[in-house]
DNA sequence: GCTATTTAGTAACAATTGTTACATAAGTAA
DNA sequence: TTACTTATGTAACAATTGTTACTAAATAGC
């Protein structure tokens, strides 16, 4: 664990807090397509991600749901430190997008660390401001933003996120992730493919030039 | 300054707190309509509500806006947090939605308090809290509602953040706000008042039961 | 091999939202 | 008053998105 936590937080967090942080820590290994968070669950710790991706997503009650953003190394989720706080339900729902590795943080410490570290106070701000920009990011897709203009912007960021020029999803998946029909989907893919922008195969998707 | 301080932070605040902010504190009233944060303006300070109401909104870069939500006293901005961390520019506007009393704090002092006081960090930690909440909430309505329940939704929290049963507002201006154009609007006013729910006026709009 | 299931393609149509154009009414200012 | 501006109503049409239905291809399980 230490090696992780010092390649991916060592040069934010003074020593001390590294060393607290390994000792209560608990390392966490989720396969891809696992789920980390269910909607309405209670959070009794806070992930820091090592290694991996993870995927949150929104679910309304009628069964709907929607891609908000993805979590990389470095990062944490700031709906659990949100929750931890305020003893709430989880509004959102955490899976694995890639093999993540991630150390699981107690919910005690928290407090304690943001009276005692100023580099773990800097780290939960900018946190939250990170997922507010995330979050408005995508409000600026939904809002601003066609269905075509959007899937653009999904595969691409999907791209990165994986580090991989082919997307290995269903047309139904990003149906959901983009919260529209796979016919709309299936529609726009063929489109772009037409265009010279993609090439479509089954269960994956080739990026040609976005 | 002291008794508006009082009534919405004493509960949240120790003493020593409320002594520094209303030492350094700057007390500013904005009449209803005026702009108190304009898109990509650098911010100097941050705003606590003492009375009143401020509407956010998004731009992009076309001419489009957003009505992301309202704060009210007790509020403060977690964009504002958000661009002295980082000094980066406001990836919001800012607008009193009525008559507005509200204190300044330089930011320098931000960091200063953050270390110093449990209660200023419970402060800023539950209202970026409550932003993102409000981002859900607005992005739930975007991405699952459709425009007439939109409508109703935001003809409602009109109604609550003024607390008058009637709006006044033109279509138009109910059209920027919710990202659609000024006939999509007039069409579904007209069918929410042949439903009885509203009663329409030149200017205003009366709420009659949602 | 054969069969069932999953995935994708496509047509036809429906619903919603957006656009253009014009008419009328209400308020404003001279 | 008259002229002008602003706000609203409405029709007709366009574009986008959503739905249903059916087909065929690829794969999995046997």
């Amino acid at each position: 664990m230490i090696q992780g936590l010092k390649n991916n937080y060592g040069h934010l967090f003074e020593d001390a807090l590294l060393d607290e942080i390994s000792q209560v820590g608990l390392l966490k290994e989720i396969p891809e397509g696992h789920k980390l968070i269910e909607t309405g669950q209670f959070i009794k710790s806070m992930p820091l991600l090592i290694s991996g991706a993870i995927k949150i997503m929104r679910d309304d009650n009628d069964g709907d749901e929607l891609l908000l953003y993805f979590l990389e190394s470095g990062d944490t989720c700031a709906m659990t430190l949100t929750c931890c706080l305020g003893n709430t339900k989880s509004e959102i729902r955490a899976v694995a997008e890639l093999d993540t590795k991630l150390i699981m943080v107690p919910i005690e410490k928290m407090e304690e660390w943001t009276g005692k570290y100023k580099s773990w106070r800097n780290f939960v701000l900018e946190s939250y401001h990170n997922r507010l920009m995330e979050m408005l990011e995508t409000l600026d897709s939904i809002a601003f933003l066609k269905m075509d203009e959007r899937l653009l912007k999904y595969l691409g960021d999907k791209s990165n996120i994986t580090k991989d020029q082919v997307i290995y999803s269903t047309h139904q998946e990003i149906a959901y992730e983009l919260h529209t029909s796979r016919v709309v989907i299936s529609r726009l893919l063929k489109k772009l493919e037409n265009q010279g922008k993609i090439e479509l195969n089954r269960n994956n998707i080739k990026i040609i030039s976005l």
